[in-house]
DNA sequence: TTTAGCATTCGTCGAACAAGAGTGCCAATC
DNA sequence: GATTGGCACTCTTGTTCGACGAATGCTAAA
């Protein structure tokens, strides 16, 4: 925002390390606290005017006059681009998440156990997302008869998620049986949104004449029980007692707590910014417009890959006083890691 | 505890004020205020000597000398105790509560509906629990390969409970299809507890002879493939946020909230204190012997039953401070409507 | 360009103090 | 004998005030 240009080798070591100490301590850094751990031996007057230009800069603010100084958004976001890309998880961590989610009996324990251990690792709030995913390939669908006019329908995807969903009809079972059947056969493999389309026109075209599998169909259709997408949302959330630590205010913390368990906003925060494509970790530091209870908070999240397919999303949000490279790594570790554990056959 | 006969009219009276105050405001009530706001127009010198009395009993504490009297969970015990039992929710918060709680798209959605409304509701903790329950009887399993070494296994019971699980195994479909077809057809309807003891004992039976059927079975078996027990557990809590108001230490707050989050505590807590076969609500003041974490914390809870079946439970937690006529009559109507909604039709 | 020095600003901490609320007890009253 | 008014006493809470310390900005010197 405000002219980059003006930041040197000086002004950027500076910054980092008011960051540094401002997330160690939480309180505002003065000229001399830096000036006493500084490598390279200035004194706190020439650490105070370089502080004074970064004010001006918009990195640094002051609480009030003759605080020391706090770093602003825009210096994390300085702060977070300049750190190292390369940094690895200590093996204690590794091992500690890949014990975690080894052992998982399914996909929605997965994700439960990926939030769980994106919270332990971070220490702060783990959040995992899958999507039922239109573009999920069709593995099986299964209808039961539960008693009158009640209808089990069990819909499991290629990538091992399973739907199921009770639905007030009352068609036979053995109609039933030949509605699965043919579903079955003729769509295994299908994408779910392909195979709903195509079902829903072939309902259309036989309507005239009279069908009772496509009557059963149309039925099961309109109930819903051919619906793998968006209805099957997978929203865990865990570690939110960590921030009560960060909030003073209690007002604000019941809100935060309160956002963070409605999960439709926790999926529409994900998929507005991790709605791309890429790999890469993001850092997103002032969640403010996306959630206006979500003020200073940070968002450091990535695309939860099964194959080419993004199936959801994976993330960390805490406070911005929070340690970003050992985060980021972690992120980036499990993002790497949920991939391969759900692919691979090692699991 | 102390002699209950000590209560007479007066006390009781006196009690309940002080407790209904207490609650209403929060802060300690002396006798003054309570002169005031008295039906029958006791003098404050006089209430002094009934509260000292009610001290005596350990019906009412002091925070310190020279503030008003707080009552004691015995207090609070007593309280309860002495409430109507037949009260009625208004007619808005029963349309409200079966709002919420029809169009659930499934028995998970359902429980997780119920612990929404309940912690709606109460404006407390809402928490529903179901147990996989070895009692449920096996509707259906079903067995699918899902890539290599990999086999994905739904167990459908009775009631509703769909519980899926991915397995590491190498089982041709064509087998799977036939142990699946050999399950279905002999124990439907079993529950699935003597199904399991059955198959394992079938299963060491034939271990002599070379029986496929037998090996893919006891392969699915030893891999929990038909488990549908305590492994299925569903367990919803939510308004933690609710919380932050009531508890004023920071660091038991953050216990609190980290206790709420482990499923397995939750499941601890309510099967210690509504493991009763009764159909009563069940109101415990003080949780601390179960969860330290919970210390004057209370539990208002009841048995969810389907049919004769107790199939889970269900309940508000929340501060001794709380609503406890309007909490329990919405507790007690839920778990009636919980009943009803999950056998009649009309869902 | 850097640094030392200095006046200035402001928040925090502790003491002292007044105000308010409540209690316990005693004597008077119904 | 139960009830009440009065009174001395105890504690918490809020406020004021001053000292202290931490930082700052600026100026002048190195």
């Amino acid at each position: 925002m405000q002219p980059g240009s003006s930041i040197g080798e000086r002004e950027r070591e500076i910054l980092t390390a008011i960051v540094e100490t401002f997330i160690a301590t939480g309180e505002p850094v003065g000229s001399r606290t830096l000036a006493r751990s500084n490598r390279e031996g200035l004194s706190s007057a020439s650490i105070r005017n370089v502080m004074a230009d970064l004010s001006d800069s918009g990195f640094l603010e002051q609480p009030h006059t003759s605080a020391g100084r706090i770093p602003t958004t825009e210096a994390y976001r300085y702060y977070v681009e300049q750190l190292s890309g390369d940094a690895r998880l200590s093996p204690s961590d590794e091992s500690m998440i890949q014990g975690s989610l080894n052992g998982a009996a399914d996909v929605q324990d997965f994700m439960e156990r990926t939030s769980h251990v994106l919270s332990l690792i971070s220490k702060n709030v783990g959040v995992a997302v899958a999507v039922g995913g239109t573009k999920n390939a069709l593995e099986h669908v299964y209808f039961s008869r539960l008693g009158d006019q009640k209808v089990l329908a069990v819909v499991v995807t290629k990538s091992g998620l399973v739907r199921d969903r009770v639905l007030r009809l009352d068609i036979p079972q053995g109609e039933l049986d030949s509605a699965a059947r043919y579903i079955n056969e003729n769509f295994r493999g299908w994408t779910m949104e392909a195979m709903q389309t195509e079902i829903a026109r072939r309902v259309e075209r036989e309507r005239s004449e009279y069908d009772r599998l496509m009557a059963s169909l149309e039925q099961l259709y309109r109930q819903g029980a051919l619906e793998a997408d968006d209805t099957t949302l997978m929203v865990f959330v865990e570690g939110a007692a960590n921030l009560v630590a960060g909030e003073t205010d209690r007002q604000r913390l019941q809100e935060l707590l309160k956002t963070l368990e409605e999960k439709q906003k926790i999926v529409d925060l994900l998929s507005a910014y991790l709605h791309t494509k890429q790999e890469a970790v993001r850092v997103v530091i002032g969640l403010d417009d996306a959630q206006p209870s979500m003020r200073n908070l940070v968002l450091i999240g990535a695309p939860a890959r099964s194959g080419g397919d993004v199936m959801g999303s994976l993330a960390v949000i805490g406070p911005t006083r929070m340690d970003y490279q050992h985060t980021i790594t972690a992120v980036s570790y499990i993002a790497r890691l949920f991939d391969k554990v759900l692919n691979d056959s090692s699991e």
